[in-house]
DNA sequence: TAATAAATATGTACTTACGACACATTAATT
DNA sequence: AATTAATGTGTCGTAAGTACATATTTATTA
């Protein structure tokens, strides 16, 4: 057997193991990168540099490497791309339709993230990087606007039975930051009266002056939220919010 | 060159192409399969066929072909396996540890469906298909407990908000069965009187005697949830059961 | 600097939902 | 026919939700 038959042997071999099923599909993360800034919800998007989707924005994603679990390949991308790496991350949906990706067969895993844009630890990675608010967004290349879509309407569901809205605010907020915060994310008007009594009945706040003892109970102070509510994950304590 | 040869030489290909990144990943769906039946929530199981899980059980899954998306493979499962074809199915998760299978990197991306198991058109494909009561179940093969209970959760998260409790009846039911089956989903006790009351504010059932101008107001009457309600998919008509 | 405007903090009244419980009615059992 | 078990309906007290009013503090401006 010559060395070329050989060669081809393999080349087939290759050729038929690669149209094996399971064997030909990318696996991708994409994360939808939310933080509150000048009263709107944005999201962090980069210029698409596929030729199909020229001009369009994109969300934040990249192959997952062999030996990288899921979260650790978010958790890489939020760190290459922002400079944070103890951030609110959380996995949303799997999307794998055929089409989605326009070089092949691309399954990818969303997730989404809550950064504080305030925080002075963040150090975009590029200059093609912006923050976007979510309200002007008509269209994403890939599939990547049904992403974002998804990840917000998960993003709705969560704020109304867990703490995870504090992960988009600085430590110190007043409570109309919190409050035009749950109405940029609801899309509703909240009445200012009713949300304050809802918060401090749920009792998840300390008020900042009263803590260091300052002169309380003066308009526009600042509070944070309570130690024992603060998680990075889901959490199981719960803010209802109804 | 033997046939032996040859043998190991593919051996040896399919071992190298099977470390190359981004190649080497299996994608599997996984479905988690539950019915209601004796007063308990059960999930379908299959004897585990791998040696490392000798005796142990699994959920149902298989990997995705190369042109067919994630729905359409968990719907193929579903179909093969029980026979049936109009059931809700929701994706749930996706799990992608590094050493969650033995054989190599093997992503899946778990559903979890609820059927009637009373359907007549249920027809399990195989001798080795079991229904097992979900509280029984203490270990499975591969991180398929993990999937189980991640799903769980989902379920009781999803039946406080959405209609989807329904999938898991007959047709036709009594009050008392929907709420031994809400019990058994959500581990609690529930009042009869309140449960009733809830139920009826919310104007979701029709009472199939009066429907059918039998004799009213007789005990163990059955209901039918009302037609605009009927949704196989998670639906945005809300139920919830505060 | 005093008057006005804007934003903040707290309170009240009405309505609705929830949870615990009592009682009447029908079907099955003895 | 009497007893038991299960079903159907109602009441009441409490907690939570909603709408709205008023007082206080800070900022603005004449």
């Amino acid at each position: 057997m010559t060395e070329k038959a050989l060669q081809q042997l393999k080349t087939a071999e290759i050729e038929k193991i690669s149209h094996l099923d399971y064997f030909n599909i990318g696996i991708t993360v994409d994360c939808v990168i939310l933080g509150y800034d000048e009263k709107e919800l944005k999201v962090l998007l980069i210029k698409s540099d596929m030729q199909e989707f020229s001009g369009l924005y994109s969300l934040l994603g990249d192959f997952i490497k062999p030996d990288e679990d899921l979260e650790t390949a978010s958790y890489r991308i939020l760190k290459e791309r922002t400079g944070l790496d103890d951030v609110y991350l959380e996995q949303v949906h799997t999307f794998g339709g055929l089409k989605r990706h326009p070089s092949g067969r691309v399954i990818t895993i969303a997730y989404y993230s809550l950064i504080d844009i305030r925080n002075h630890k963040l150090q975009l990675s590029h200059n093609e990087l912006h923050w976007h608010p979510v309200t002007e967004i008509r269209k994403l290349a890939f599939d990547h606007k049904l992403i974002l879509d998804t990840c917000l309407g998960r993003l709705r569901e969560q704020v109304m039975e867990h703490p995870v809205i504090f992960n988009l605010l600085p430590e110190k907020f007043s409570l109309r930051e919190l409050q035009e915060l749950y109405e940029a994310i609801l899309g509703v008007e909240l009445d200012r009266r009713n949300f304050r009594k809802k918060i401090s009945i749920k009792d998840w706040l300390v008020d900042i002056d009263e803590m260091e003892n300052n002169v309380p109970h003066r308009p526009g102070r600042l509070y944070t939220l309570k130690k024992q509510y603060k998680t990075k994950g889901s959490g199981t304590k719960v803010l209802a919010l109804h």
